[in-house]
DNA sequence: TTGAAAGCGTTACCAG
DNA sequence: CTGGTAACGCTTTCAA
C-alpha cells in the first residue's frame, strides 16, 4: 500500500501538503490540489489508520462488552451499536464477558491498550469500585446505573407493574414471579415492580417468588417447583422471556394448558416470543433504540466531551399475546 | 498512562532495555531486569498497542463479517470466533453486511485501513471477482468456497439428503422443499440434496420446490401457497430453521396438525428449535466448532503463513424431534 | 549487557 | 499557500 510520501513524491509536493488535502484543512492552491488528488487516486492511497491513531490518540473504535451474545436479547443491541457506530465512522469491537467481572476487566484493559475511544458496557456485575481505574468514556447499558457514567436503561420497574396488572386484569387470582439473579439490577427492579402491585393482596406470599438465572433450563426446574408447592397459582410473571419460555415448557410437561389453567408473561420482547406456540405475552423493551441512544451518547462524549452524566430511561410496552389471553381478547 | 520512557527513566535505563524486558528478547542482566520490572509494575505500564502496530504492521485484530447478527445462527458463530481470537491474543471487530455486497466491500476496505490482520467472511454474495483486490488473509465461512481462500463449511448436501430420507422413513408420501435464496450457496446445496433423493419418485414435481429468503415471514406465505396448491403434501424440508418455523406457523394457522397431518424438518440446529412447540426436527451444524476452526485456520495463516487453501467440511447430524415424529419414536 | 538513533505513517506547528 | 520537522510510543539494528 502506498503511503503519504509516495503520494508527495508523485505529486511533487511535500507530505504536509498531501496531509492538508487529505484532511481538507489549511490552504491549498487549486492546481496543487488537483495534482495531489490525481496522485492519490493513481496510487489508490488511503491514510494508514494506525499512524493517524498514534498521533491523535483516537482510533475511531468502540468497544461493546456484553454478557453473552448468544442470549437473543443482545444481537439486536449489537446490531444497533454497530450500525450507528459505522454511520459515524466508528468500528465496533465485540467482547463477550460471560457475565464474569474478571473477563470484563480484562476486556476493558485490552480496549484501553488498543486505544479504543470509548466503551459501551452491558454488565451484570458492574460495581463502581472496580471500574474507577478507567478514564475511557463509557456508557452503561441496560444493567447498571451509576453517577460517574451515563447510562441507558429501560423502565424495568414500571414494566413489571404493567405485566403484573395485566395478569390481574386477565383474571389471575394468584400470581407467582420467577425473578432473575439477585445481583442483576434489571431483575431486582422487575421484582420490586411485581411486589409493589401484589404486596397487599390477601393471597400474597414470599414463597411465590423464586429466583433463576436468565435461561430456559433453570426456569423449567423453578416452574415445576413452584407449581408443586402451590397448584392454585394461575399466573406467572417471568423476569425475562427466556425464563418465560422455560415456564411454558414446564407447564406443558405437567399437562396444564396456557393460558386457561395458567397465564404467563415475560419481559424483553425478543423476537422469539412471537415464534413460539403459544405466542408469549411480554413487556417489550425498545432494544434497538436503546443501543442507538447509547452509541450516540458515547460518540458525543468522545467528540464533544462530557459535561455531566446523562441517565436515560426508555419506556417499555405491553404486548398482549396468546399466553395471557384468558378472555379471548386477541383476534388474529 | 505511563509510556516506555517513563519506565526507562524510573528504572534508570534506556528505552531499548525496557523494550527488551517487556518482549523478553535480547540479553538483560538479572539486576536490571528486576529494576525494570519494578518500575513497570509501579507505573502500571503496559505497551501502547497502536505504537507496536505501527512498527510491526500487526494489530492482533480480526474482522468478522456476517450477513446479520440478528439471525440466530450467527451469534454462536460470533461467540466462537471471539473466544478463540481472545485466547490467542486477538480482538474481534464485528461487521454486519446485511447481505449487501457493497457493505461487505466497505467493511473489507475499512479493515484493511485499520490494519486488521485477517478476515473471516460469511457471505451470501461472495464472488471471487470482487475480492481479488484484498491480500489480507481471509477465510470463508459457511457460505462460499473458492480456490484462493481457505474455507469452512458444513456438509449441506448430505444434510439435505439425511433430512429428506428421514421424512420418507417417517412415512411421508409427498415431500415439498422450501428452498433458500437461489444465489446462496448453502441453499443451493440443500436443494440439490433434496432433489437427489426425491427426483425419481413418481410423485415428484418441480412445483414442490418454492424459494424464500431465510426468514420466518416469507416462509409463512410460501407454505400457505404450497399447501393451497397441493393439499396432499405431508412433509416439508425447510432450507433452514427460520423457514421451518414459518412453516409451523402457517400450518397451524390453517388448522393442520404437526406431525400427524404434515411433518416438518429444518436445517441449522439453532437453539430456538428446541424451545418451540412442537419441537423442531433439524439438521444440526456444529456451529461453534466451525467458528473455532475458521478462527484457528485464520490465525495460523496470519502467524505461520499460508501454504495452500484448506477446504474443511463439517459433518452435520440429524436431530429427531416432535415435528417429524409421526411414529411415536421419541420418548421424552 | 546496554544505549543511541533510525524508522513505522501521520499530523500540526512554525517559518517562509 | 507550501515545506521542514518534531512528535506520537515502540522496536530494532548498530556500536560500544
Amino acid at each position: 500500500m502506498a503511503n503519504i510520501r509516495d503520494v508527495a513524491k508523485k505529486a511533487g509536493v511535500s507530505v504536509a501538503t498531501v496531509s492538508r488535502v487529505v484532511n481538507k484543512n489549511g490552504y491549498v492552491k487549486k492546481s496543487t490540489l488537483e495534482k495531489v488528488n490525481k496522485a492519490i487516486s493513481e496510487l489508490n492511497y488511503s491514510p494508514n489508520a494506525i499512524a493517524v491513531s498514534l498521533n491523535n490518540k483516537k482510533t475511531k473504535t468502540l468497544g461493546l462488552i456484553l454478557p453473552d451474545i448468544t442470549n437473543p436479547f443482545f444481537p439486536e443491541l449489537a446490531k444497533a451499536v454497530e450500525e450507528v457506530a459505522n454511520q459515524n465512522g466508528y468500528t465496533m469491537i465485540l467482547c463477550n464477558s460471560n457475565g464474569l467481572l474478571e473477563k470484563e476487566m480484562e476486556h476493558i484493559e485490552m480496549l484501553e491498550r488498543k486505544y479504543a475511544d470509548g466503551i459501551i458496557l452491558a454488565s451484570d456485575s458492574y460495581t463502581e469500585e472496580r471500574l474507577k481505574g478507567t478514564d475511557l468514556p463509557m456508557v452503561l447499558l441496560d444493567r447498571g446505573v451509576n453517577p460517574n457514567h451515563s447510562s441507558i436503561t429501560a423502565n424495568n420497574f414500571s414494566g413489571a407493574v404493567m405485566a403484573t396488572k395485566h395478569l390481574l386484569k386477565q383474571g389471575c387470582k394468584k400470581i407467582a414471579h420467577i425473578a432473575g439473579p439477585k445481583n442483576v439490577l434489571t431483575a431486582v427492579d422487575r421484582l420490586k415492580g411485581y411486589q409493589s402491585v401484589v404486596r397487599d393482596s390477601n393471597w400474597y406470599d414470599g414463597d411465590l417468588i423464586i429466583h433463576a438465572n436468565y435461561n430456559t433450563k433453570e426456569a423449567i426446574t423453578a416452574t415445576k417447583k413452584l407449581l408443586e408447592m402451590d397448584s392454585s397459582i394461575d399466573g406467572i410473571f417471568a423476569s425475562n422471556d427466556l425464563i418465560a419460555i422455560g415456564c411454558l415448557k414446564a407447564i406443558r410437561s405437567i399437562g396444564w394448558k396456557v393460558p386457561d389453567d395458567i397465564a404467563v408473561i415475560g419481559f424483553d420482547g425478543i423476537s422469539l416470543t412471537d415464534l413460539i406456540i403459544p405466542q408469549l405475552s411480554t413487556i417489550k423493551q425498545p432494544v434497538y433504540e436503546m443501543g442507538e441512544a447509547a452509541t450516540k451518547l458515547l460518540i458525543n462524549e468522545i467528540e464533544v466531551g462530557k459535561k455531566e452524566s446523562l441517565f436515560k430511561e426508555f419506556d417499555v410496552t405491553l404486548i398482549h399475546r396468546e399466553s395471557t389471553d384468558k378472555r379471548g381478547e386477541i383476534n388474529e
